[in-house]
Order: structure tokens, then C-alpha cells, then sequence
DNA sequence: CGGGGTAGCTATACAGCTACCCCGGTGCCGTATT
């Protein structure tokens, strides 16, 4: 009978049949009021697992969100289908639309609420969302708690307590990508049992993995640019700074190829431009840092170049991931020289404050015991040297170390309460930071081990996520053999090679010479 | 950490050297009275 109704639903809200693989799956564990941790490919029909049942269930379904951005294409998506009762709350609201949406929402007349996982810290709409039943709770992106939670945007391993003040409902996470720790780290975050994940192969059979090894920069430019002409678009490279990106895109541009560049530093605007002509095919070529990203529907895109390494293997496996989501051949290449490292390494090292910050920080904190307190994040940069990523990072491991409370975000800082009695030892909570920085080197030495390493790119890529993957639908990897005349614009055999033929020399000799 | 740019040096001026400084990613977050 259940079934009947979801089979309906599906059909009168999606207008599809059937369902996609894994999906009937992690909505039964929902159907049932149970929690699940749901790991389904990219492209795979996440949104739907959760969008389905919120419309059959009684109450409102919490969805946590990453970026502002997202939650309006799942509002503006949902109502082109004619559904109602989807709202997004968030500061990107004009005051009278906060208003009128908070009205909305103690008026039980909201279905599914998007929200950050920021708001949920702000104890003023936690009080009013507590006040409102709730039949599911669910975190999309999930890996975010764990890529995110521990430095970057601490509010992702804050989420348990929320769930708990919603009055405990199920709790539904999904992803893309998750390595067995970050499997763990989710549902001991969210409290899902670890029996109810519902995974399927992560290995993307289409994409072909390359990795050529530069002497120095000059060279990368040329091996750049004789890709970016040889390669069939739409397609995507990455950098690790901004003035990168800018200067590639203008130097493509001085080769006659009609691109654009997309980062953090951009006006929303211009950066919700860049999104549009890519998406619709206007500008095939993007050169973009890592705020590219999550939320870039595309299917067809050909290939993606890296010019600068990411910090680890699950970054990078992201970001090539977006390549051939339609199922045909996809090509990524890395281009690498050892030097490379720095950056990231240099990346992973600003994260953290340092141990003279780490002391002076505390004492300060240690001299306000059993008082409320405040910290500006324009005096925590005076006064300490903090930024606002140190400053937060610093702040969730005093809260986690029992040392201060009720820590709330104001509108140019914090606010939170100081222990009566707190040991003021700096060195323990260095020590966990610097724990934590190790750590990530230790994910930025496996990304090494994987670009030197001698065998079969895809199975180690199945190692890491601890599954199996050898089948590949066109060329593998640049260690079993690449053809590269599946990614070309032109077959090669149509038009050789002549004055480019310095990156092709081994295939123009198996060519000449077979056998 | 280490590459790239540049100021400063030399002292016919030039071109070329050195020493030094700079740079390097991801995003939320203000409101309020039912």
C-alpha cells in the first residue's frame, strides 16, 4: 500500500516511472522513520530522496544546505513543479521577506525548509524552528560535516545538538563521495547508525584519469594551451589561487579561445553570469579556483584540467567527477611538477594559528572566567593577529573543550559565556589543532603517492574509497594507455600532428612503428 | 615552501646579477512581538 503511494507520488510530483538505482532504497529508510546515510553518484537523483518523502510525510522537513545559492535552485526547481509550501531562510533575505517567512513557518505552511547550517547556530531561530514539528532532518552535501566541519565551517559538527532541540526526528544525509572515515565521521555527527548506508560503485567507468609531468611553469603553460586547442569542450580547469586562474584565462584569450573565469574574490553577480553561460553553453572554457563547484549542473562537460594540485584525493576526485555525468567519455589531466606541493602545503599551514596567537588568545579568554564575554573579529586581528577562520577555529575547540558556552555569532563577532574554572593550558589545545594540521598532510601525501605512483590510477582510486573499480569504458588511465583521439576535436588520423607533435611524440611513434 | 617579480646595483651604458619581498582556497554570519 506504501509502496503504491510513493510509486503515485513519484510519477505526480517528478514524472518518473522509476526509480534510479539505490534511491526506493534510502526513501524506505525514511518511510519507515529511520535514519540513513545515502551515498549515490553524482547526477544520481539525490534531491528526489528526500523531496519525495517530505511530501508525503505530515510535518516539515530541515534541509542544511552549503551555499545560499543552492538552496534557491532547489526552491525555484520544486516550485517549477508546481509544488508549494518551499522556502529557503538565510541572511541573503531582505528584512520583510524574513519577516513574512518567519510568519509562514509558525503557521505550519511551510513543507520543506532550507536552511544553513549558520542559522541553525543562531539560538533566536533555533527557538522559533524548535517550536515547529518536524518529520525529517535532513544534511545534503553531507560530507561537508567532515571536509568542512573540523576548520573551515565549524557549524557542520555543531548539527547534532539542533537535531536534538527538533525533537530528535530521522535524520536523512547524502553525498557523493564519501571514503570510510568520512562515512563514520557522518553518522557519528548526525547520529545514524552506520548499518543504514545505502552505497553504490563510486567508480565512474567514462572518465579517463591522466597525469603528465612537467619540467617547470613554462612548460605547463604550453602543455596547457595545446590541450585547451586540442580538446573537445565543454571543459573545466582548475586552479589553487585566483590571480591563476584570472592570468590563464586571459593568455587562452590571447590565443583566440573564448573563455572565462570564475572565483571567490568575483562580485555574485558576475559569478552567477560565468554559471549561466557555461551552463548554457555560451563560454565552454572556465578557469576557476574551487568555489566552482558544488552546485554546477552540467552533464556534458568533456574535460577537466588541473593546474594546481587540491589539498587531498577526495577534492580532486570531486572536481574531475564533474566531468561526463551524460555517461560518455570524459578526460582529466593533472599537470604536475614536484614544486607543486608547496601550494597546498602553504594552504593547509595558514589554516591554523600559530602556537604565540594560540597563547595569547587563551590567556585572554582565561582572564574573563565566569563572565560573558565578546570578541570582534576586527580586534581579534589587532589584538592577536586572528583572522575569522582562526578566531572560529579557536573558539569550537574552547566550546568542545567545555571552556565556554552558549557560543553565538553576532554581527561582527562572537559572543559566548567563559567557564568558571578552566585550565587555561594552550598547549593542549595546540596540540589538538596541530593534530588536525598533520592529519592533512598526511591526505596531501597520499594525493602525492597517487600522481607517482607507477600502477593502475582507477584501482587505487577503488582502494581509497575501500571499493573495487577496474572497468573502464574508453582509455583508463595514463599508466594502462590513453587513446587520445576519443577527446580530440579532430581524430588524429584525420589531421596528424605536426608542430604540436612535442606532447605526442610516443603516440606518433606507435603510429609509425607499430609493434 | 618555493617561484616570480622587482628594486637596486654596477658606473660609459648596457644587460645581467643578486637580494629581497610577496603571494597562496572554499562561505556562512545583522533583523524579531505569534
Amino acid at each position: 500500500m506504501m509502496k503504491e503511494t510513493v510509486k503515485k507520488a513519484l510519477e505526480h510530483y517528478f514524472s518518473y516511472r522509476e526509480f534510479r538505482p539505490g534511491q526506493r532504497e534510502i526513501i524506505e529508510y525514511a518511510l519507515r522513520g529511520e535514519s540513513v546515510l545515502g551515498i549515490l553518484a553524482t547526477g544520481g537523483g539525490k534531491s528526489l530522496c528526500y523531496q519525495l518523502p517530505a511530501l508525503l510525510f505530515p510535518y516539515m522537513t530541515v534541509v542544511v544546505s552549503p551555499l545560499i545559492s543552492l538552496m534557491a535552485d532547489q526552491v525555484r526547481q520544486l516550485r517549477s513543479k508546481g509544488i508549494g509550501g518551499i522556502e529557503y531562510i538565510n541572511s541573503a533575505l531582505a528584512p520583510e521577506e524574513y519577516k513574512w517567512k518567519m510568519k509562514k513557518l509558525r503557521d505550519r505552511k511551510i513543507k520543506i525548509l532550507y536552511v544553513s547550517p549558520e542559522k541553525l547556530q543562531q539560538d533566536s531561530f533555533m527557538q522559533q524552528l524548535a517550536g515547529i514539528p518536524v518529520s525529517l532532518f535532513v544534511v545534503d552535501e553531507a560530507h561537508c560535516i567532515s571536509q568542512w566541519g573540523h576548520d573551515f565551517r565549524t557549524d557542520y559538527q555543531r548539527l547534532k545538538d539542533c537535531i536534538h532541540r527538533l525533537g530528535d526526528p530521522p535524520v536523512m544525509a547524502l553525498t557523493a563521495t564519501a571514503t570510510s572515515d568520512v562515512q563514520k565521521d557522518i553518522c557519528l555527527q548526525l547520529g545514524v547508525p552506520a548499518a543504514h548506508t545505502v552505497k553504490h560503485s563510486l567508480n565512474r567507468s567514462n572518465i579517463c584519469y591522466d597525469v603528465q609531468f612537467v619540467g617547470d611553469k613554462k612548460e605547463k603553460d604550453e602543455v596547457l594551451l595545446y590541450k585547451l586547442g586540442s580538446l573537445q569542450g565543454p571543459g573545466l580547469v582548475y586552479f589553487r589561487s585566483r590571480n591563476g586562474a584570472e592570468r590563464a584565462c586571459a593568455l587562452a584569450e590571447q590565443a583566440g579561445i573564448s573563455c572565462a573565469y570564475y572565483h571567490g574574490g568575483m562580485p555574485a553577480s558576475d559569478r552567477l553570469l560565468v554559471q549561466q553561460q557555461f551552463l548554457n553553453g555560451e563560454i565552454t572554457l572556465v578557469f576557476a579556483t574551487n568555489a566552482f563547484g558544488m552546485g554546477i549542473d552540467k552533464s556534458d562537460i568533456r574535460f577537466v584540467i588541473h593546474y594546481h594540485l587540491p589539498t587531498d584525493m577526495e577534492s580532486y576526485l570531486q572536481e574531475v567527477g564533474r566531468v561526463g555525468r551524460d555517461g560518455a567519455p570524459g578526460y582529466t589531466c593533472l599537470l604536475y611538477m614536484p614544486e607543486d606541493m608547496a601550494l597546498p602545503r602553504q594552504l593547509i599551514a595558514e589554516e591554523y594559528p600559530d602556537i604565540t596567537q594560540t597563547r595569547d588568545f587563551v590567556h585572554y579568554i582565561a582572564g574573563h572566567q565566569g563572565n560573558i564575554s565578546t570578541v570582534q573579529s576586527i580586534a581579534a586581528l589587532e589584538e592577536w593577529g586572528l583572522n575569522e577562520l582562526h578566531l572560529g577555529i579557536l573558539l569550537y575547540h574552547m566550546e568542545k573543550g567545555g571552556w565556554i558556552r552558549s557560543l553565538e555569532r553576532t554581527k561582527d563577532g562572537w559572543t559566548f559565556g567563559v567557564a568558571d574554572r578552566i585550565s587555561g593550558n594552550y598547549q593542549n589545545l595546540f596540540d589538538i589543532m596541530m593534530k588536525r594540521r598533520e592529519l592533512r598532510y598526511g591526505r596531501l601525501k597520499e594525493m602525492e603517492r597517487w600522481i607517482e605512483s607507477r600502477t593502475c590510477r582507477r584501482r587505487q582510486i577503488g582502494d581509497y574509497f575501500s571499493q573495487s573499480h577496474s572497468g573502464s569504458l574508453a582509455s583508463c588511465c595514463d599508466r594502462c594507455g590513453i587513446d587520445y583521439s576519443l577527446y580530440e576535436v579532430q581524430p588524429a588520423s584525420a589531421i596528424p600532428h605536426t608542430d604540436q607533435a612535442v606532447w605526442d611524440w610516443e603516440r606518433e611513434l606507435d603510429r609509425l612503428l607499430p609493434l
